[in-house]
DNA sequence: GCAGATGTACTTTTT
DNA sequence: GTACATCTGC
């Protein structure tokens, strides 16, 4: 091994980087170096002669497979650009642009996030004649996904749905595999099955990749570990990271299991336990292994702090929600004040609700912040507009995106004109956007609808033809203009921010010249990757909070039914994830945390009396 | 067909 | 508090 892959590891760390053939289980416990650990053996393996193009890493993340490709190239220069690193949905999208035609959909698929999901099977209830209630739509796009993160048929999982989720869920595929689109699921789920049952197709990918890594193994669901195996050749170069007592995504259908389970399925496997705490003091860290120490499905283990003594937990009580906020704001000005950067400040919380007292207060005080999560910028509905017309750009069959903007702006297409148009469509078996010319000859809708629908063949005729020789950002101005967004929304009331965040959207696709490479990255991208860019405190969900370090960490609410949630209270296992949770969040910190609740809380537009979490008396501090 | 009003039921975490 | 679905009057 060379200097720089050596250098600053400690000795369980460069067994790890040193280990290069066959299986490998790496136990990280938080702050332990684990990035470090996959990069540098990344960098060892491409130093001793293995291609890099044989090399694939998988993450649960976009902003990880980021980080891990630019420490890479960091160590190493250009050279590593060739490993393939990215999530495991990326991954199945990469592959399913090859081989997606071996289970019959087109190369050039489309992929369906969670919003395409859920208004395509509130269609399909539709038009099965089903009464829905709110919330059913999601309700099933949950079931479906979970089935196919699970592996399991969706008649296996419980709900309480008023309908039969079953044959909603037949007609979804159907019409999915019309569209040819695809889901996050199905981006897991067809590699395995194109793997397993094409012949020889399994034989030429393990040729292709030798060496897999996967990091926060623990999240790993049935559906991502199938796809895995299958991509296990015979050398079986795989190593796993991971730490079951980050396993947050339970409710996800990501299963502990796979890493507790790793040496079954790999009798040769070599483990490796990485205890050397770096990141935060021994305070911090007797603080989260008392509380973890509660848990009882876990890996025994024992994880050392390198930082001795540090400053006390503390643990706060508030009267009220309010009280609580400006506690935190007010010891985050005090530190802002000693002269620390914002940027290594973190607020955490539970639930997206409770950003809105603390965001408020921060305002008001004059603390720059940034609330990441929430309201997703590719959420908002302008930006599903514009790029619902750069979609249908580039696929004419994409009914989702249609239906989405065939009457926007408004042009007096109404439900009843939508139905007909389609209903014309499906019966010559051609996409909604290619008959709408012809439906006006033979004059299938009249009146509004009618003048509606040729305004918006001919604003779509115009756009594609300009897409032929426009890049990305000009065509979303084209689109803009055309299209009549641009007028409808400055008559809009928060038009201004709206059209804002479309100029922040278009500016951000300068440069870009392929359509479907930017809907693509579109389509698996969720938020933006800018935590810690800036010099403001983050303020995040716990969940989000993975992964992350800062030197002073605030976690709020820790009340019963918040942390735990409510919704976990009922079964051992689940309370276990959300002691994991607090476990995650507590472990972020560096320097100091403070862990406080409040009496009383404003929740849902009423004000509750709030008991303090059980999870608080389980946390040890040491005396002082 | 549309916009605004009203009622309502809910409220986790995300690739 | 809000988002969502439905109802109302234009």
């Amino acid at each position: 091994m060379s200097k720089k892959i050596i250098d600053g590891l400690n000795p369980e760390q460069i067994r790890a980087v040193n280990h290069s053939k066959g299986p490998l289980l790496i136990f990280a416990g938080a702050g332990s170096g684990k990035t470090r650990v996959i990069v540098h053996r990344v960098a060892n393996l491409i130093e001793s002669g293995i291609n890099p193009a044989e090399i694939l890493c998988l993450t649960f993340t976009n902003k990880a497979a980021a980080e891990m490709k630019l420490r890479l190239k960091h160590l190493l220069g250009v050279e590593s650009v060739n490993v393939w690193a990215g999530t495991f949905h990326a991954f199945g999208a990469w592959f399913l642009r090859r081989e997606a035609h071996h289970a019959g959909y087109p190369r050039s698929f489309i992929i369906y996030d969670a919003a395409d999901q859920r208004s395509l099977i509130g269609r399909c209830i539709k038009d099965l004649h089903l009464k829905k209630e709110r919330g059913t739509d999601s309700s099933i796009a949950w079931l479906i996904s979970l089935g196919k993160d699970t592996m399991q048929s969706i008649g296996d999982i419980p709900h309480e749905l008023l309908i039969d989720p079953e044959p909603v869920a037949e007609l979804y595929e159907k019409r999915k595999q019309e569209y040819g689109a695809l889901d996050f699921g199905d981006l897991l789920l067809l590699p395995s099955r194109i793997l397993s049952e094409v012949p020889g197709m399994r034989e030429r990918y393990n040729t292709r990749i030798r060496y897999i890594l996967v990091d926060e193994y623990q999240d790993t669901n049935m559906a991502q570990y199938t796809m895995l195996m299958q991509l296990v050749g015979e050398e079986s170069n795989i190593c796993v990271v991971g730490d079951d007592d980050q396993s947050i995504y339970g409710w996800r259908g990501a299963e502990v299991g796979n890493i507790l389970r790793f040496k079954d399925d790999f009798p040769e496997a070599k483990v490796i336990t990485l205890e050397r705490n770096y990141r935060s003091t021994e305070r911090i860290l007797e603080a989260a292994s008392s509380l973890i120490a509660n848990n009882r499905y876990r890996a025994p283990k024992k994880i050392r702090s390198t930082i001795s003594g540090g400053e006390d937990v503390w643990i706060e009580e508030f009267s009220n929600d309010e009280n609580e906020a400006q506690g935190v704001a007010y010891t985050i000005e005090r530190l802002i004040e000693e002269g620390v950067n914002p940027r290594q400040i973190g607020v955490f919380y539970r639930i997206n609700a409770l950003s809105r007292v603390i965001e408020e207060t921060f305002v008001r005080r004059q603390i720059p912040y940034a609330v990441y999560g929430g309201m997703r910028f590719y959420e908002r509905r302008e930006i599903r507009d514009v790029l619902a017309y750069l979609r249908l750009i580039a696929h004419p069959e994409d009914e989702e995106a249609l239906g989405r903007i065939i009457n926007t702006p408004s042009r007096g297409i109404g439900l009843k004109t939508l139905a007909t148009l389609r209903a014309y469509a499906a019966a010559q078996s051609l996409p909604t956007l290619s008959v709408l010319d012809q439906a006006l000859e033979e004059g299938i809708v009249k009146g509004s609808g009618a003048r509606g629908a040729q305004a918006f063949s001919e604003v779509m005729k115009r756009l594609i033809s300009l897409a032929g020789y426009m890049d990305v950002a000009d065509l979303f101005r084209a689109i803009m203009q055309h299209s009549g967004l641009q007028e409808a929304l400055k008559n809009e009331i928060d038009g201004h921010d709206r059209l804002t965040n479309i100029s922040e959207l278009i500016a951000s696709s300068e440069g870009q010249t392929d359509l479907a490479a930017y809907l693509e990255e579109k389509a698996l991208i969720s938020e933006i990757d800018t935590v810690q860019d800036e010099d403001r405190v983050s303020v995040m969900t716990l969940h989000m909070s993975k992964g992350l370090e800062f030197d002073h960490v605030f976690i709020m609410g820790l009340e019963e039914g918040l942390l735990p949630h409510s919704r976990s209270m009922d079964s051992a296992v689940d309370i276990e994830e959300e002691r994991r949770l607090l476990y995650v969040g507590i472990t972020r910190a560096r320097r100091r945390a403070m862990l406080s609740w409040s009496r009383v809380r404003a929740l849902y537009g009423r004000e509750t009396f709030q008991v303090p979490s059980g999870f608080l008396s389980e946390i040890v501090i040491p005396r002082t």
